[in-house]
RNA sequence: CGGGAAGUAGCGCAGCUUGGUUAGCGUGCCUGGUUUGGGACCAGGAGGUCGCGGGUUCGAAUCCCGCCUUCCCGACCA
């Protein structure tokens, strides 16, 4: 007996979709102000496995943790024109505390290049000092017009690097490292959401920067998500907050610095690359449940055998939920794949009888039998296995999705379908309004053969251009 | 923030046009029993300031005004 579907398919309408996903998977609930979210255990527990990879590969690239507060002068915006400019409009600003207007208002912090700014500083003295390698974990604050669960809140949690640096070489070496062997290397190795790495245009730069980075996903639906940024500030922050060192000649020179950040829209991102009519679908190296153990009736023969099977595969490194509980199994079936969980192991008494249990994986919904003294040794295997075909998976939507095109006209009736690649001298300028018009803008540039630009002078650019999130 | 739609039990909805007894239905939840290899069934039960505030009225879920929230489409963004 086929399942009646319990979430709206996507191509009947993938905004409802998504949010299905996002309340059945118990991922998240909108909070009570608008544009706030409340995170579930689930989604948080996804959210605190991208964190805890992503924290792995910044420490590795040698920038340490620390933490500034939320509340920063509102005079600190102020400091850079373009960066005060970008922002205002989102702000969140307090005018009152304890009990009294307040004489300066305070803003909660859109992003803490200011602050931290103002504190790099005053720790920075000599060149022995750089490259400072700063990273924070927090929660920021802009106030968005049409919030959406994940990819869009008015709160959402993030880590912010921020790093100074003696020479524009060296500043420019660490935010492409960081783009690299952070962002790229999670999306592509953890997430199996390969992405493509270009520069932004001028119009779509974060305010203050002069260079930004991106990494740009294609979901399900065709359009693009932005993943993670970094960006080459230049000097302008360093000159907004006086940020000099002493050279080895004994002379004083500004710094350069850079930021870069990703965010709990990569749990937006996760939904809609790997998602389908059945759920999430979370890769395995990713994913905080790997497997469930799930039996098929409640008898205690079938419970106990569950359960030394959650036990051995615990003990091989797998991450294992038992569920035992009672209620049909066709309803616990479907719940965990809603969740995405990679593979599911079946236990009951008919297969139990030969030695066996059932396996069934998520992304392809095959089943096999396995005797049960091979499920250590197998299951690693297979889930890496299954982690390898998500990727080629994602690899191919994103390749079936992007088309290359010749000019504006052809650029805008490919991307009703996912991206349009076309040089990017034919949509500089006028062009790039003309696909704004239609809601299409240019995702990011890159050179012909898909690596990135060192800036968008260079010539014989490509664009990559969607409709985005 | 502009245009559109909507808010009634955890979730999905009916009722509103034409105001009038104890506000219904499906699903979920609780109890008991039978079940359990792809969203099980029977019986009983709990659960509502009808988004919030004000107004009209003898009487408001229903009519009027304001606000809040959600969804869709734009402009802005991680």
């Amino acid at each position: 007996m086929a399942a009646q579907s319990v979430l709206t398919s996507q191509s009947k309408d993938f905004p409802r979709w998504y949010q299905d996903v996002v309340a059945k998977a118990e991922l998240a609930d909108n909070g009570p102000v608008r544009g706030t979210m409340v995170i579930r255990p689930y989604g948080y527990a996804i959210w605190e496995r991208i964190q805890g990879e992503i924290d792995a590969r910044i420490k590795a690239a040698g920038a340490k943790n620390a933490y500034f507060p939320l509340f920063i002068p509102e005079s600190y915006l102020s400091k850079e024109a373009e960066h005060v400019e970008g922002f205002s409009p989102e702000l969140a600003v307090v005018t009152h505390a304890g009990g009294e207007k307040l004489a300066e208002p305070i803003v909660v912090r859109p992003t803490s290049e200011t602050v931290i700014g103002e504190f790099m500083a005053k720790w920075i003295q000599s060149y022995r000092d750089l490259p400072l390698l700063l990273n924070q974990w927090a929660n920021v604050v802009r106030w968005e017009l049409r919030p959406r669960l994940f990819l869009r809140s008015s709160e959402f949690l993030w880590q912010e690097g921020h790093t100074a640096h003696a020479t524009n070489e060296d500043a420019s070496a660490y935010a492409n490292k960081i783009h690299n062997e952070v962002y790229d290397d999670f999306l592509v190795n953890v997430m199996a959401s390969p992405t493509y790495l270009g520069i932004k245009p001028p119009s779509e730069r974060f305010a203050g920067a002069i260079n930004s980075m991106t990494c740009e996903g294609v979901m399900r639906d065709g359009k693009a998500l932005q993943m993670a940024t970094s960006h080459e500030l230049g000097q302008n922050f360093a000159k907004a907050f006086d940020i000099y060192y002493q050279s080895e000649e004994g002379k004083a020179e500004l710094c350069y610095t850079t930021s870069w950040g990703a965010s709990t829209r990569l749990v937006g991102g996760l939904i809609m690359a790997h998602g389908d009519d059945a759920g999430l679908l979370v890769p395995p190296r990713l994913a905080p449940v790997q497997v469930v153990v799930l039996t098929v009736r409640d008898e205690s023969e079938v419970n106990e055998a569950a359960d030394r099977v959650a036990r051995s595969l615990r003990d091989a490194g797998v991450r294992v939920e038992l569920d035992v509980g009672r209620g049909s199994f066709g309803r616990r079936v479907t719940d965990w794949e809603i969740k995405g969980v990679p593979l599911r192991v079946e236990v009951g008494p008919r297969d139990l009888a030969q030695g066996l249990v059932t396996l069934v994986r998520r992304d392809s919904g095959v089943k096999a039998l396995l005797a049960l003294e091979k499920l250590t040794r197998e299951v690693p295997p297979l889930l890496e296995a299954i982690q390898g075909d998500l990727l080629a998976r994602a690899l191919a939507h994103r390749d079936d999705h992007t088309h290359d095109v010749s000019t504006v006209g052809d650029a805008l009736d490919a991307t009703k379908d996912g991206f349009a690649r076309l040089p990017w001298d034919e949509v500089a300028g006028e062009g790039e309004g003309a696909l704004n018009a239609q809601s299409v803008s240019v995702r990011c540039l890159q050179r012909s053969d898909g690596s990135m630009p060192s800036s968008d002078t260079e010539r014989e650019l490509f664009c990559l251009v969607a409709k985005s999130y």
